[in-house]
RNA sequence: GGGGGUGUAGCUCAGUCGGUAGAGCAACGGCCUUUUAAGCCGUAGGUCUUGGGUUCGAGUCCCAACGCCCUCACCA
């Protein structure tokens, strides 16, 4: 099949002026279109030529889909009749129907679809128009409410605009866009064709913002510290490096706002918090991506018991404002009505003679996911803060299990934290590199940690809050007042993730500069902290007591949202260049 | 970095033992005023990720590269 002749410039890019140029040197540069763009630029050209503009500009007085059906709910339109209720409707089309001289299509804008109705006898001289509308254009109709005869919600138009013609066509409507290569690097494909994904990134939004919240009716201030820092430090990780040329200086991408909101508490800021983007230049997984959000926050007077209340009173804001339980209510709705129906009618059609009773692969996926929402609604409905995450049903009404690091340590390795022959065995039995590269060895606390982690995390599937941790590999972290060798720490689980750390402070310069020169020379390693004066001469004026704590908003977002990858939960995860 | 999986039409996916590359949706032409993933008739659409190799013949087997997913390692 030949490929037309590209078309003229003035017909690409008809806006007058600047944006002439600009769009005609790209044009020269972009791909050749493919068959489907071809069909789509006719089109446009076709409005064009009868006198539409294919990218219309603003619409005032748009009513958002769900708006309609709550104003038509209380009119009780019977099927087959229209209301006298006017709406003008605006979103991108879903589904098209043309049959002859009538057409349906359903919109859909941010909040759900609607169905319209667009008939030659009604909207006369904008007939033709409906021919060249195809899946993925941004139209507005404005019409009356009414209700087919098969009790359908239509908007029956009187008048169609078009807003934007779509030279690319959707991906397919039934099964949406499922590649996952696909839908990280154009997720916005992924977040028109997939409206659940919408959802998601719409609760991790009221998430924070009900976080947000919460922290503001503590008493706290929102503040900002500084991602580009001439010193990194506050958590050990390797940082990304930059530079600045003007100053002709090398800069660090903050892996931690600790030390920035600390001396705020010198300063008096006596609660403060920070929704922080960290960059840590470690590896990727289903957990960790490069640049991740956290809430941090420092509380005066407050020590790290008063930061598990905040925790708990963070995930129930978060629950509650950001309508989780609702939703796992709709979810187990939607659950059973696809199992009822698909599991029913449909297999039984296409069952053909199994002897087991037959389902559908989607009965037989939603059967699955049943269990564990019908249990949980079963908890909700108890007055419980339960949500499902994969398999699971995690319970996050306050309070949450408190459980000592030494015990669980114990619990689940009959091991002593202070026993150190025992502890050796047992990192020798788990493969824990029990030496450091030059021989000499790996110091206790770590080996502790490295066991800890190893075989009791995973157990922490309910939240759950271990404190009191090996005081070694807390560099920041006040001692325990009788046990030297008991951080006062504590380290939140859920699902076997962590989510949140949070200690009392330590506000002894001289025990501060103490740790971190030992840090810093001690494991010799780059990911280790670079020693920060500053930060040792703002506690030489007096830090308050305080408690602090750091909330990962992504992995909490991730278990309010039942995903079960990091990425599922960032808009544009990090990829490799390419694909 | 190690291990496992994967890459086929714009999208969602089949492709048996190595023997001319398939379907649905989307598209194009036609019919159609109550559809619900609309339907019916017809048409077109492919560098099977890339590069080597084995073979008379490779989507299929082998090797390598690249992307993505999972997992381990790394990672307060």
């Amino acid at each position: 099949m030949p490929i037309p002749p590209r078309r003229g410039r003035v017909r690409i890019a008809p806006v007058e002026g600047r944006f002439s140029d600009f769009a005609s040197k790209h044009e020269q540069a972009m791909e050749e279109p493919d068959r489907f763009k071809l069909e789509r630029m006719k089109k446009r050209d076709a409005l064009r030529e009868m006198g539409v503009d294919p990218y219309g500009g603003r619409v005032d007085g748009v009513m958002p889909c769900a708006e309609v059906r709550a104003a038509a709910e209380p009119l009780n339109i019977a099927d087959g009749e229209r209301s006298d209720l006017r709406a003008r409707v605006a979103g991108r089309i879903a589904l098209l129907r043309v049959m002859g001289k009538l057409a349906f299509l359903t919109i859909d804008d941010r909040t759900g679809r609607i169905q319209l109705g667009l008939s030659k006898q009604e909207i006369g001289d904008q007939w033709p128009m409906v021919r060249q509308l195809d899946l993925g254009d941004i139209i507005s109709v404005e019409g009356v409410v009414g209700k087919t005869k098969t009790g359908e919600l239509t908007v029956w138009a009187s008048s169609v605009t078009v807003l934007t013609k779509a030279l690319r066509p959707p991906p397919e409507k039934w099964h949406g866009l499922t590649d996952v290569e696909l839908r990280y690097r154009q997720r916005y494909v992924d977040l028109f064709a997939n409206p659940e994904v919408r959802d998601v990134f719409r609760q991790r939004s009221e998430i924070i913002q009900a976080v947000r919240q919460y922290l503001l009716d503590c008493g706290y201030l929102e503040v900002e510290t500084p991602a580009l820092q001439p010193i990194y430090g506050g958590a050990a990780a390797r940082p990304f490096t930059t530079h600045h040329n003007t100053l002709n200086m090398d800069l660090f991408l903050r892996i931690s706002p600790e030390l920035y909101l600390k001396r705020l508490l010198v300063g008096g800021m006596e609660r403060v918090f920070e929704v922080c983007r960290n960059f840590r230049n470690e590896g990727i997984s289903t957990k960790h991506n490069p640049e991740f959000t956290m809430i941090e926050l420092y509380e005066a007077y407050a020590d790290y018991r008063v930061m598990m209340e905040r925790v708990e009173g963070m995930f129930a804001a978060a629950i509650e404002r950001a309508g989780i339980l609702a939703a796992i209510e709709r979810r187990r709705g939607e659950l059973e009505e696809t199992y009822q129906t698909k599991g029913t009618a449909e297999s039984a059609a296409a069952a053909g003679g199994g002897d087991r009773p037959a389902h559908s692969a989607k009965a037989w996926a939603a059967e699955v996911r049943l269990k564990e929402h019908r249990a949980c609604v079963e908890l909700i409905r108890q007055g419980r803060m339960a949500v499902v995450f994969g398999h699971d049903v995690l319970d996050f009404t306050p309070p949450w299990r408190r459980a000592r690091y030494a015990d669980l340590l114990r619990e689940y390795n009959d091991i002593e934290m202070s026993d150190h022959a025992a502890v050796l065995a047992k990192a020798e039995s788990l493969e824990i590199p029990t030496k450091l590269k030059d021989g000499s060895p790996v110091d206790h606390d770590v080996l502790v940690n490295a066991i800890f982690e190893a075989t009791v995390e995973y157990h922490l599937v309910q939240p759950t809050f271990v404190y009191d941790y090996p005081a070694a590999i807390c560099p920041l972290t006040r001692r325990h007042p009788e046990n030297p060798s008991i951080a006062l720490r504590f380290e939140a689980f859920v699902a076997g993730m962590e989510i949140g750390n949070a200690y009392t402070e330590l506000n002894d310069p001289q025990v501060q500069e103490e740790n971190l020169r030992r840090q810093v020379a001690g494991e010799g390693d780059e990911t280790m902290a670079v020693m920060d004066e500053d930060f040792i001469t703002a506690l030489e004026y007096g830090m308050p007591p305080a408690g602090g704590l750091g909330v990962g908003i992504d992995r909490m977002a991730m278990l309010l949202t039942n995903s079960k990858s990091i990425r599922d939960v960032i808009l544009f995860p990090l990829q490799r260049r390419g694909g």
